[in-house]
DNA sequence: ATAATAAGTTAACAGTGTTAAGTATAAGGC
DNA sequence: GCCTTATACTTAACACTGTTAACTTATTAT
């Protein structure tokens, strides 16, 4: 009857136990430090069950990945929805950006940072669903600086060019921000602040 | 007699086969990937030998980190001898450090990409001496903001923090360019001059 | 020659990701 | 009801990992 519709809710919900918890150490010890047993152990099974659930940890963790790049796809959508002041949007997207990344440090470094051959094989499903995703946000970017440039809030730049300009600004600080937080570093939102403005004003018409 | 002088020349020698031995394993199978018994296979000794050596693992990355940024603080010592045009001495060094990430990108990975944050433990002596020399290298570029604020080539920006602004853009473009290789990306010199650009004129007076 | 020192090794520990084989339990057909 | 079959989950094991302690071998100094 519907056991078989509960059966298959039940091991929807598990899978999801298994996310948040692998979620909740990976952010709270890294990646590298939290084993398949700390996480079994976290949910009460034993560490083979997440075999059922998962190919292995590298996929466990590109779930987690897909799901807050949705999560900041999104933002970005809302964002770019309201484009009276498109100046203004470029400023808030690059702070969700960058926030983004520091709030989610580890799925930040194997999306944006880690060699993403190691990580991944072209041809897997969970690669390509990564990159169409990636390649949706950056859109966003590029949509914004078009309408800057179109609405002359800039000089006339070349939008594709300034867009890749202003991600690999955006993601130099934050990479540098995860990876090397020995450096002694001014306090991050006056950093953050002072690069983005820096961006625009070298941008404006 | 000298003997004593041979035998140290023999362990500094040996040390420097385990350190070319590691970096060629680290770039070439990531970090996490190469197992100290790997090196110790290698360079055909056991892998307690290392130990002699180094502290750990962490402690024979960290190595590798300074052998690089020695190369990287003595291009930067070369160029800002010449300060007549501190705005171009800017511009030149940001070229220097990009090349430098571009033309040695397995160099730069270990130092700037690669690097774990569980390598950091302060009070370690390689740590003193790594954040030493990187505060060193950034120092070049501290020095010609300074001067470029001083002589009012640019605006009475905060020079601590645009300085570090500078580095995580030009950080931006180098790491991404390395690690994203399936990027779509405008021709390379395009976005450099582009992003280069961009930070001087959003830093003029 | 003998004692001391250093270099290098072997064996082991406690941990890792992952797989194969086994067990209990629930579902479906008769 | 009973039997078969599929599912969920576990146990045990494999081949690794970084690292340490104890041991062996070789070289030096007295």
């Amino acid at each position: 009857m519907g056991s078989k519709e509960r059966r298959g809710r039940e091991k929807k919900e598990l899978r999801q136990v298994i996310l948040d918890a692998a979620r909740e150490l990976f952010l709270k010890q890294g990646y590298e430090n939290v084993s398949m047993r700390k996480i079994a152990n976290q949910i009460e099974y034993s560490p083979t069950t997440i075999y059922l659930h998962f190919k292995d940890k590298v996929d466990l963790l590109h779930c987690l990945c897909h799901e807050t790049l949705s999560q900041l796809v999104k933002a970005f959508a809302a964002l770019s929805q309201d484009m009276k002041d498109p100046v203004n949007c470029l400023r808030k997207g690059l702070r969700v950006y960058i926030e983004f990344g520091l709030k989610y440090p580890d799925h930040y470094k194997v999306t944006f940072i880690l060699h993403p051959d190691h990580v991944d094989q072209p041809g897997q499903e969970i690669y390509e669903q990564t990159a169409a995703i990636s390649e949706e946000a950056f859109g966003f970017l590029r949509l914004i600086v078009a309408e800057c440039v179109r609405r002359k809030k800039f000089r006339k730049v070349d939008v594709e060019t300034t867009s890749q300009a202003i991600w690999s600004a955006a993601h130099g600080v934050t990479s540098l921000l995860i990876a090397h937080h020995e450096f002694p570093w001014v306090e991050k939102n006056k950093l953050i602040d002072h690069l983005i403005e820096m961006l625009i004003k070298g941008l404006k018409a």
